[in-house]
This record gives structure tokens, C-alpha cells and sequence, in this order.
DNA sequence: CGATATGTTGAAGTTAATCAAATCTTGTGG
DNA sequence: CCACAAGATTTGATTAACTTCAACATATCG
């Protein structure tokens, strides 16, 4: 009888999202939390790796130790992150030492003994993973893209253009899934670019900003801007 | 006899970073060549999915079509993207339109037979497939993370400090791996930014900004902006 | 050497962040 | 149901950071 909680947590994986329950279930058995404190390690380089993790909440740092003991930072990942999947899939050891950077980090441990036994036993599950992996892939990959454009207004007519969007005909209205806060750092601005924008674009007539949805009214001028055409 | 053009471009892309020479010949064979005039269809939503793509020039715009006809763009993607892995690998369909965006766009098409089959008849590939995948999200994951940094500097920092380093004690000696235009690029700044924040930097005597490499000559003030302290 | 691309520097102009405060929501307890 | 507190959003004024434009310098390569 798995953690509900894991399983939720599993599910919220990229790995996972496509992957059938009672696979997930099993999977779930070889899962555990870990709650980790403020500078304590996770593992250290060169130990074996059984498990790889997803961090829930706080942070972690991975990194080598250069010749001086100096930190030679590889990567410091948040809440959301996860790390070590080729370690255990590949390698076998960790490459990095891993501690958490804030207080409380927590994470899930996803032990590899079921998941390997798991890539053998179920034909679909390997394909599936690879296909449910790229998806966000593609999804990061075009983020990175987006936040490489300089104008906010870009990015923001982006975003919104590509919300799903309920509506008929001219009139398309994109309910807001996350707070304003939420979406302004998401398309890294501070909230107040953002209002300040749909403020302009409601005074220009193309939208009606209102508190959780958003009615575009037309969306040509907003695709102009997507694709870069001058403010 | 694989054309060496397409294993060249399949060892590039992060699904098939860590997979055998041999099983790559083997995927090699069914891959070849797409090239696209800007505006000419891919494939349509609801075909049947054969392959997936990795783009090697120009771009690609995935949409749906909206009741009225208007296209909704669900991914816009560029160089070294890739996508419909996931149509392949568990839909069997595609859930989306693809048509070329820019002149020319050079596709690398990925037959799914071979690929299939060899997930079948080579345990290790599922493993080493998610693995690879997720080394280069994790990547991607703290890019995203950099990039919503709004200070240039931070983003330079972080990136000079992650850098592969020779050097011994404190002064440590970073190959630039690309062409300063490039790592402006990368970093979402331009050259002039760039070239002003080394110079900066230099003139702090933090650094010593060459031609194609940055000598790091106390990393302690670059870890301190890079861990967002003001300038 | 000359041509082209890359990198650097300076001045001017914009954008968006910051700071500060007002307004509006929402949830809670009385 | 109302008053209140906490949080979210909006607005305005100011400022700092970064881009843009233009010119120059420096490599790289045939």
C-alpha cells in the first residue's frame, strides 16, 4: 500500500507522466522521503549509486572537489529539479558530491533496484519514460528559447498565446492557471511589468485584463508581437 | 554504411549521448535527411507517426487548429531542438500540426521501426536513453533557472564558475569553449555586455580576460555575485 | 595584404527593476 | 454580516542596467 503522497509525487515527474498506475505503484514501493537540513550531504562522489532523487522542496548543490578543495559547483537545482537519474542508470556511482543548500530540503528517493528490474520485465515502460522525458523537453528547450528574448511584452504575448484558451470565434478567453506573481516570474518579470503591460494592451483594445482570465479581443497585434515585431 | 553526416548528428542530440557505437550504426539506418522550404507541412495532426525529428536548420512551429481556423502554437522550436518523440514512442499519432518555418529547414527524420525494435532486443538502451535524457534536463532545468536572474553579471558568474577549469590554486584557467558572441547569446546579453562585464571584472583584478580564455584569479567575489550579492 | 568576422569602447536612449504607497481580495473571527 | 488582517495587484516616480548605434581595433584566412 504506497504512500499516497509518493505517488502524487511520482506522478508529478516528467519521468512518470505517461506511465501506466500500477507500473507507478511498483515503482512507488522502492520510493522513500529524505528531509535533509541546511549544508548536510546527501552523498558524496565515487559512492555507489542505488537511487536517484526528485527535490520536493528546499534545494541541493552538486558539486566536485577541485585540487585545492576548491567547490567546483555543477549544478544547484530547486524545488521541482531531479538529479542523479544517470548516475544510477549508467554510471553506477554518483559523479558529484550532492548537499542541500537550504533548511528543510526535501526529497524523494526513488530506489533503482524495482525501476531496473521494472525496464525488464516491461517492454512499454522504456519507450514510455523516453517519450514522457522528451515531451518536457521539448517544453524546456522552447523556455530557454523564450527567455533569451529580450522585451517582456514578447514574452508575455507568447505565454499567453500559447495558454489553452476557451471561447469562439475573435473573443478568446485563457484562464489564468497560477497567480499574476506567479506568471510574472515565470516569464521572469516583476509583477509590475506585468500589469503594467496588460494595462496597455487593455487602453490599446486588444485584451480585457480581468482578475483570473484574460479575454483577447484580438490576438494579431499580440502575434505580431510574439514574432518580434517592434512595440 | 551509415552516412557519417547522420551518426554525427544523432551522437549530437542528448537521447543517444551515452549509447553504444553500434547500436547508434543500427538507428543510423533508419534515419535520413528532410529539407523543408519555409511554410511547407511536415505532418499533420492525426497522421500516423513513423519517425521523430531533430532539427538541424531553421525551424519548426507546432499548432493545433482552433475552431475557427485559427492556429493555436503549441511549440515554436530552432536548431537542435527536437520533437514528436513522444508521438512515436506512446501515441503512435501526432497530436499536432508541424510546418517549416524558416528557408531552408534541414530535418534529421528518426525512423521509429529500428528504434523500437531495438528497445525490444537491447536491455540497456531504455536505461541508457533516460539517462542521457535526463543529464541534459537537468542542464536545461538550470538554465531556465539562470536565465530568470535578472542581473547580467549573476548570469556570467555562474556560468564562468561552472566552466571546466585547468589550473592549480588560485588561479584558475577557463577555455572558452565558444566564441564570445556565442556565450553572449547563451547568457541572454549581448557582446558589448559581455565584453564590459569582463573588462569590469578585469579592472577589479578579479580576472584576467584573454582572447579565448578568462584566467579566474579569485573566484570568491564571482561566487558572491553569483550567488546573487549586489554588485 | 586586404577582406571579413569578431571583439572592444563610447555615448545616448529605453526598458524594466526598484521603491513606495494605494487599492482590491480573500479568509477569519467575532 | 461586518471588521480586520494578510496577501495580491495596481499605480506612480525614480533609477540603474542593459541595449542600441556607431566607430574602432584586432584577429583570421584566402
Amino acid at each position: 500500500m504506497p504512500d499516497p503522497d509518493i505517488l502524487e509525487a511520482l506522478r508529478s515527474l516528467p519521468h512518470f507522466r505517461m506511465i501506466d498506475p500500477r507500473i507507478l505503484e511498483r515503482i512507488a514501493e522502492g520510493c522513500r522521503w529524505r528531509t535533509l537540513a541546511a549544508g548536510e550531504t546527501l552523498f558524496l562522489e565515487g559512492q555507489p549509486c542505488r537511487a536517484f532523487y526528485a527535490i520536493h522542496e528546499g534545494g541541493v548543490r552538486l558539486y566536485r572537489l577541485g585540487p585545492e578543495g576548491r567547490e567546483h559547483v555543477v549544478h544547484n537545482l530547486r524545488a521541482g529539479a531531479s538529479f542523479a537519474e544517470a548516475a544510477l542508470l549508467s554510471f553506477g556511482r554518483f559523479p558529484v558530491h550532492a548537499v542541500a543548500t537550504e533548511q528543510p530540503t526535501k526529497l524523494l528517493e526513488i530506489g533503482g533496484d524495482p525501476l531496473l528490474r521494472l525496464f525488464r520485465e516491461e517492454e512499454r515502460l522504456g519507450p514510455a519514460m523516453v517519450g514522457s522525458l522528451c515531451m518536457h523537453l521539448v517544453s524546456l528547450v522552447e523556455r530557454v528559447e523564450e527567455l533569451s528574448l529580450a522585451q517582456a511584452g514578447e514574452r508575455l504575448a507568447r505565454w499567453l498565446l500559447r495558454q489553452p484558451a476557451s471561447g469562439k470565434g475573435q473573443r478568446l478567453e485563457v484562464e489564468l492557471s497560477m497567480s499574476k506573481r506567479d506568471i510574472a516570474s515565470h516569464l521572469a518579470m516583476t509583477p509590475e511589468t506585468l500589469s503594467r503591460l496588460l494595462r496597455k494592451w487593455q487602453e490599446q483594445g486588444w485584451i480585457e485584463s480581468r482578475r483570473s482570465s484574460v479575454v483577447i479581443q484580438s490576438a494579431d497585434p499580440l502575434s505580431a508581437l510574439a514574432d518580434g515585431e517592434p512595440a
